[in-house]
DNA sequence: ATTTATATTTAGGTTTGCCTAAATTAATTA
DNA sequence: TAATTAATTTAGGCAAACCTAAATATAAAT
């Protein structure tokens, strides 16, 4: 009844993941992007979905997902996340090393299992990129987190997520010592390349970050 | 680079089971009722299985496997079974529910993931029916175990394991108070329809079986 | 040893998801 | 507004894994 094909699945999550970002229509060209095909695959792939009703699609117009089409995407979502938290939280795994996994573990299908997962897990609310996990109906609490690197001088900051989760990155962070829940402050900004100085609370280490990495490590106040 | 698609594992792990029972050549036959194809589609795939090397095949002759083709089948199997404990003995799921999540699970490409999902069980041996999980080489402990409908009156049996998997068959041995580790005694058989009258240690409760429900209940002295 | 039945393979065709090249539409620039 | 560029779609095709029907090989039965 309910069964939607891997690669089905993988072109909603990515028009799901799209819209949220620019809040409009979505190009065939930024999902073939992300999803890594030709843009001609991606047409015919989105004629497909149309045809289910799992999109609004027009020619030429962009697409943009039905309540269905949503609803499938929140609920892989979901599942990457509740996945990518198992893997740290209880195998071990380093947030640096879950993705792939995750991207493979999302398409499994057994309601049962996600709720079970859900609860062995307690119900957690972030996933280790702190990245908020959609609820059984698809809610989730949106953060009202941003960039540290529109982050002002003074204020204590709490590092609560990152918007780039590719292992580099993350490895990046961790050597230093940059982690989910640190709290840092502020100290200088460079005006000619935006890159920014910080300190960690309850320790006089200092840390220069560029602006490409400030851009993607959010915070809140 | 070791990557077999989730069809050629299948067939791969039916090719394995087959040949352990009848431990000779498997039919093409045999192979289409378990993957559930027509038999035509089997010799398809022997033919691409051929040519991988991970199968001996000769038209009309049967097939078996190479050594590689052992390895990724054993590798599936420790996959599936690891799984199995994992949903029975951390996400509350009772052995009749898991099979169909472990067919799944068992695809998922991850040496890591394996590895790290072993320790988190504690390096079990054997999965909830009883099933040998082999170890990371495909090494595993082949039980003594034989079935209940081979047993002699008088002895003290312990149950270590199922042949069939199905739910109904499990639901009912859940219904019977029939589990692994339950020590049992044959008190009769009958001879006209090798029905068994059994009973419990530590309670007088009895129980009739009958012959095919005892041919699939393995048992150890 | 033939004949019959069963198992297996070959032939030809489908669907899904992908590709490249060519055509078309939309957007941008002159 | 016309011309150029960029994005998108159509056309035609490929590989994987499946199917049915027909052909062929093996096994069983007379």
């Amino acid at each position: 009844m309910n069964q939607y094909s891997f690669t089905e699945e993988n072109y909603l999550k990515a028009i799901y993941k799209l819209s949220e970002r620019d809040d409009g229509k979505v190009t065939t060209n930024q999902i073939a992007e992300i999803v890594k095909t030709a843009a001609a695959s991606v047409t015919d792939m989105l004629q497909k979905l149309s045809e289910k009703k799992l999109i609004l699609y027009q020619k030429y117009q962009g697409v943009s997902l039905t309540l269905s089409g949503k609803k499938i995407a929140l609920g892989v979502i979901r599942k990457h996340r509740l996945w990518e938290l198992f893997l740290t939280s209880k195998l071990g795994f380093k947030w640096d090393e879950v993705h792939d996994i995750a991207e493979q573990l999302e398409h499994i299908q057994s309601e049962k299992l996600v709720q079970n997962l859900d609860r062995f897990l307690g119900k957690p609310k972030f996933d280790p990129h702190g990245d908020p996990i959609p609820d059984e109906n698809g809610k989730f609490q949106s953060q009202k987190a941003f960039p540290l690197s529109d982050a002002k001088k003074t204020y204590t900051l709490t590092i609560t997520g990152v918007i780039d989760h590719h292992p580099d990155f993350l490895q990046y962070l961790d050597k230093c010592g940059l982690a989910l829940g640190k709290k840092i402050k502020v100290q200088g900004k460079t005006g000619y390349d935006n890159s920014m100085n910080i300190s960690f609370l309850n320790s006089k280490q200092q840390l220069f970050i560029s602006f490409d990495v400030a851009k993607n490590i959010l915070v809140t106040l």
